[in-house]
DNA sequence: GTCTATAGTATGATAGAC
DNA sequence: GTCTATCATACTATAGAC
């Protein structure tokens, strides 16, 4: 069994610092700390702060992708497999009242601090939106699938960030439901 | 006519800084910059930063305090009203596409950041949801008047955080207009 | 109330030994 | 590949003149 890479320890300890403390507010030497390194060898790593973001991003980018292709997988219905993509919001409750969604979250700090590497960030979103609007086609929405997309990505952002700053278990599962209830009804629509 | 204060003039920019470029990744510097004093004069009126910080989520919350209170003035029915809440997005879309929800933007922030402002920051929110709440309830909805009304907090912020990623108007007129509807659809269920 | 000057610290980044 | 210096810069904050 090999080892993982001191890179691959930065780019996992940078992910999970840049969700809980945000980037900018992120060190090198917290980094460093996290990964029992010195900040000397961080630089044999990555040259820039900026090159740690984007390999950061890319791994996120990379696990959302296997995520998605996992469920397609599973051989469910599509409403199966976007009623998957609601119920992250139940499975990592923990973290998202914690921290928010860490894309949503990303994406607004990035903007803020008018960083290059916002675009790229924002094309975490593209994956899901695209992967979204391809399940609601398959269910026959051909039409207006990219915006029932938008409206489930929409619906998760608001859960997230209320969850934050209220942090109710309930409140949560009230609103997963809703939107469960709001995908019935669009499959239903369809069905007729 | 008096000329406004520099604390007052402090206090508005550091607002508007730390609104488009965060509260963390804005300097004194910055502030003393746009009101154009130095940063000595500065510290003359905040002691630290978390003093301006506190002054600008108590402007912020009296402001919004005066809105929600005019609204209520203004002699409109409990739906109308809500329905005013609703359309700030619509009214407002171009600087949330730039910037995101002032309240929820800043709330992730500080709870990024473990700052000891972040209760008073949710604190907006919570006159937001009372506000919202009191609403539902002059339309009937006394049981479920709270759940009503962090539905429609959490569509607006699903709606700011989606915005700011695609910057898309259309988006931002559908995801109101569905909200609106849905609003339509509590308040003919009260009805009936 | 406003300014200049400056202290003290943390940060991003580099150079060079091992 | 990893380390120990070290630099330059930006930041929060203070002291003291006007």
């Amino acid at each position: 069994m090999t080892e993982k890479s001191t890179r691959d320890n930065i780019v996992e300890a940078a992910h999970q610092l840049f969700y809980e403390k945000g980037f900018d507010h992120t060190s090198f030497a917290d980094i460093a700390d996290a990964v029992n390194i010195s900040r000397g060898n961080f630089y044999y790593h990555f040259k820039t702060k900026d090159d740690i973001l984007k390999a950061v991003i890319d791994q996120r980018m990379a696990a959302t992708r296997d995520m998605l292709d996992a469920w397609e997988k599973e051989g469910n219905t599509p409403k199966e497999r976007i009623r998957c993509f609601i119920e992250i919001m139940i499975n990592n409750r923990a973290k998202i009242k914690k921290h928010g969604c860490p894309v949503g979250t990303l994406t607004s700090e990035l903007a803020k601090l008018g960083h290059p590497a916002l675009g790229e960030a924002n094309e975490i979103f593209t994956v899901f939106r695209d992967w979204l609007r391809r399940q609601f086609e398959q269910m026959g929405r051909t039409k207006d699938a990219d915006e029932l997309a938008l409206h489930v990505l929409a619906g998760s952002q608001g859960i997230a960030t209320l969850a934050s700053a209220f942090r109710d278990d309930k409140f949560i599962k009230r609103e997963v439901e809703a939107l469960g209830d709001w995908l019935d009804a669009v499959a239903s629509e369809t069905d007729a």
